[in-house]
DNA sequence: CGGTCTAATGCAACGCGTTGCAATAAGGAG
DNA sequence: CTCCTTATTGCAACGCGTTGCATTAGACCG
């Protein structure tokens, strides 16, 4: 977590890159980066605009989530699908990490970039395929409720 | 695609093994049912209501999804996301196959049981955690794209 | 063939996210 | 500072799926 009034590089030059654009530095979006900025790692997109209305009451979902797909325009963010297929937020810069979900003991974890190239390598080995491993949450069963 | 008429054995016992378990044979079930029968592979949860209603004009969606999650329990179809998060059902009895979707061209398509198992022992390998392939697409960029 | 128990249905409301469209307001030009 | 262009917003409606609850109707029993 961050402490307020001091936002990460990556979002420093983003009033300046909107512009370079043509697109427009509003309102609404200053407050969806003030809540991003101030988060590490994933958010659904309920969460977030719940996040947002907490900056301000009037905020519109719909404007939430065309501004998240401005971010990922800019690659500042990226969204995936949670194990139930909800729209998921990474905030950038990230490292290319993965998601497990296990079905049985409904825990849901990372696995670091290292891991993730294993099934990277297996796909781009058999099928030429590079898969987006943040994209989406691998469903499953853990080491625990595999063996038990 | 099958000839109306000649069930397959899978939905054979079907009526039977409802009522053993205390469950009940209704007309929105034989519907559901009728309908899964005739397909082969996958449909989104939308579509699978579509093709009830065209069956019974008088068809509910609730009903549709709540006979469906009674046919998974029974192990007689199985749910997935798709690339954008949407419901599927795939009718079984179906190979342990995977889905890969590439976001660059849009298409979506299967590997066999075969591939998908090097994908497998990559995550049993690292993490022992037991993939269930087809529960949700993996989504990345196909050879081609990935090349070009 | 009723009577009874309770699984299943219909319905209405909700949750998350997307889309079309008219009204608003950035932000560059004069 | 005012005007103009058009990106953005707010709003309302939609799409897919889920949930709670009162009502209906399977299916077993005597």
């Amino acid at each position: 977590m961050r402490r307020p009034g001091s936002p990460p590089a990556a979002w420093s030059g983003i009033e300046q890159r909107l512009r370079d654009r043509g697109l427009r530095w509003t309102a609404q979006r200053r407050n969806v980066i003030e809540v991003l900025a101030d988060l590490d790692g994933h958010v659904t997109g309920a969460e977030l605009v719940e996040r947002c209305r907490a900056l301000d009451p009037a905020t519109i979902p719909s404007t939430v989530y065309r501004t998240l797909d401005v971010l990922e325009d800019l690659g500042l963010v990226r969204h995936g699908h949670g194990a139930d297929g909800r729209e998921e937020y990474h905030v950038l810069p990230a490292p290319d990490h993965g998601h497990l979900h296990c079905t049985e003991c409904g825990a849901t974890w990372e696995i670091d970039a290292a891991r993730a190239d294993t099934v990277r390598d297996a796909l781009r080995a058999g099928e030429g395929f590079e898969i987006d491993i943040g994209h989406v949450t691998l469903v499953g069963r853990c080491r625990g409720c595999a063996t038990r």
